[in-house]
DNA sequence: TTATAAGTTTAAGCACACTTAAATTTATAA
DNA sequence: TTATAAATTTAAGTGTGCTTAAACTTATAA
């Protein structure tokens, strides 16, 4: 039976894979700010329980059953936040923190019943796909980055990473939310950063957040 | 801080402590199923920690804080059962099970949301009180164990004890629900068993069953 | 009252997920 | 190409909550 540190490991794993699918060592003790030496450990264990492909000093994958699991626990955790926030009225910088301890204690008939509650919803508070009992993820449009935009973009708030600390509460203050139109008003090629229009005030974000906000261009 | 061991072993306490407010560590260890051993250990700690009075070879107390903090665990506990199957419609057999996971997941924060959503219930789907922000019981209607009935009285289904095993399916099996009418046919003095009619059907329970179900006598 | 049973503690040891330090391998930049 | 830095693994060790076995204390029943 795998254990709450493990489905952390596989959960972490899967938010962070490259293009390529895969993830390095290092990348994954420092999301979960923790010692190399202990990934090494336990990535042995998930490699010999059959949940990651692992051959020393290689990038980790997970195999098709690390990857199914993860992916159930992604969606415990997104219903999770919908809960929270739709039905209990969290904020949504908030509810990830929360959905982080719940998804661990919850079984898959009370995830399912919970999604009844809440008629099937499509997506969670920072507008990430929920993935069906299959670990199923919908198609959504097609988004970018706010780094990817250009000078005179419009576009429209679609996603913003959850997992990235104060990131959500940062980008609030700023007036950023879901469905929020931006308009690009300059980019520094300096240091990446952009000028946009959010409510009729100019507002400059650096490019690292910029990377974590994604939208649908509209022009 | 406390972690989840702990944390069950503060509400079994709670739960099984004797008119005098004291438990012993073996009924502790039984409930728990581990050795005594174990609980002598983590009674140290727990005594180190401020939440038990323990002295060697004696019964156990809580002190005031490992009591509140008891209360407070069994508040989350019935807050979520009564989520479970008002709003999700779990059974209430099924309810316990998922709660001891959920109670150790969630902060007070979430707590007092889902209570407000939930309209502040007063008691659990087993008929339970549930303490509130203060740990304040709300002193319940005076009920006793159907083993306390005799011959030929009348009374109402006010609790089912929760933490029995199989308990709540095989109650649900017989006929018993909360609300419901029992009448007294007859009391066996041989093995302490009773006789009682339940919608119109005859029913004979063991003694040990009928002191886990409580009732408020009408007649 | 005492023999025996039950309960409790102590001692030694285990699995787990971590740590730091040192050794080794791989990546990077001069 | 090679020196150096970064990443990874190995080795040794820690705290936690458990185990079994043995020693000890308290309760119970003849």
């Amino acid at each position: 039976m795998i254990n709450i540190s493990q489905e952390d490991y596989l959960t972490t794993i899967y938010r962070n894979l490259d293009d390529a699918g895969e993830i390095k060592p290092n990348l994954l003790a420092v999301k979960l700010e923790i010692s190399n030496a202990a990934v090494t450990d336990m990535l042995r264990k998930l490699s010999r329980d059959g949940f990651v492909n692992y051959q020393k000093y290689k990038s980790i994958k997970l195999t098709s059953e690390g990857e199914s699991y993860a992916k159930n626990m992604l969606r415990r955790h997104r219903i999770w936040e919908v809960f929270l926030h739709q039905s209990l009225g969290m904020p949504w910088d908030k509810v990830h923190e929360e959905a982080e301890k719940l998804e661990h204690s919850s079984s898959d008939e009370l995830i399912n019943l919970l999604e009844e509650f809440l008629e099937y919803p499509e997506v969670d508070p920072h507008g990430f796909p929920i993935p069906d009992k299959n670990g199923k993820i919908k198609k959504s449009k097609s988004v970018v980055a706010i780094t990817e935009l250009d000078e005179n973009d419009i576009a429209k708030v679609i996603r913003v990473n959850d997992d990235v600390k104060n990131l959500l509460s940062y980008v609030t203050k700023i007036g950023i939310s879901l469905g929020k139109e931006i308009f690009i008003t300059d980019k520094l090629e300096y240091d990446g950063s952009v000028l946009m229009m959010i409510d009729k005030k100019e507002v400059n974000i650096s490019n690292k957040i910029a990377s974590n906000i994604f939208v649908e261009k509209i022009k």
